[in-house]
DNA sequence: TTAGGTAGTCTCG
DNA sequence: CGAGACTACCTAA
């Protein structure tokens, strides 16, 4: 998030460096960072269980995440993370779609996943605009929006 | 291509 | 609380 986000352990991955905040096993929030702050990884026991899994992931996309989360967030945001969650591998959704199975609208679908805390492990990546890439990361260019396509490349890839 | 509609959240006051 | 302003959108014209 930011400085003053203190982080469990920072992985180094495909996609850059990640920041893991875990709490008694349990695991809150993936930040993507920037190559700069690779440096100290504090890498402590809980994280070893995410790391692995992690690395299993970047290594082969056919993997299911078994790891006790907590991401937090408002009803409305649970639900959509939830949706997130049984799109199948290698396959996409639009934020239309998803907005119509929770019998709302598609902007509002976007606002929840802008703030999905835990990407790649709950897979906003796999939700599309009807015509377009939609965004990642809170961005609609640049590199987070690339590090879309990596985990779409990445998870067709394996299929 | 744009104009208008939409739902959830945030920020003021 | 209420109004207004944000969005990783969508559809019709």
């Amino acid at each position: 998030m930011n400085a003053t986000t203190s982080y469990q352990a920072i992985i180094t991955s495909p996609i850059g460096p990640l920041g893991i905040v875990i709490e008694e096993g349990v695991l809150y929030r993936i930040n993507f960072l920037s190559d700069e702050t690779t440096l100290q990884a504090a890498e402590g026991k809980p994280a070893a269980q995410v790391a692995a899994q992690l690395q299993h992931y970047f290594k082969q996309a056919d993997w299911h995440f078994s790891l006790p989360l907590q991401p937090m967030g408002t009803t409305f945001q649970q639900q959509v993370w939830q949706q997130l969650r049984q799109i199948p591998l290698g396959e996409v959704r639009t934020y239309g779609e998803i907005a119509r199975a929770l019998n709302s609208g598609p902007r509002a679908v976007g606002n929840a996943c802008r703030n999905n805390p835990l990407p790649v492990v709950v897979p906003c990546h796999r939700v599309v605009a009807a015509n377009g890439p939609g965004g990642f990361a809170g961005q609609t260019q640049g590199r987070n929006l690339s590090i879309k396509g990596w985990l779409l490349a990445h998870e067709r890839a394996t299929l």
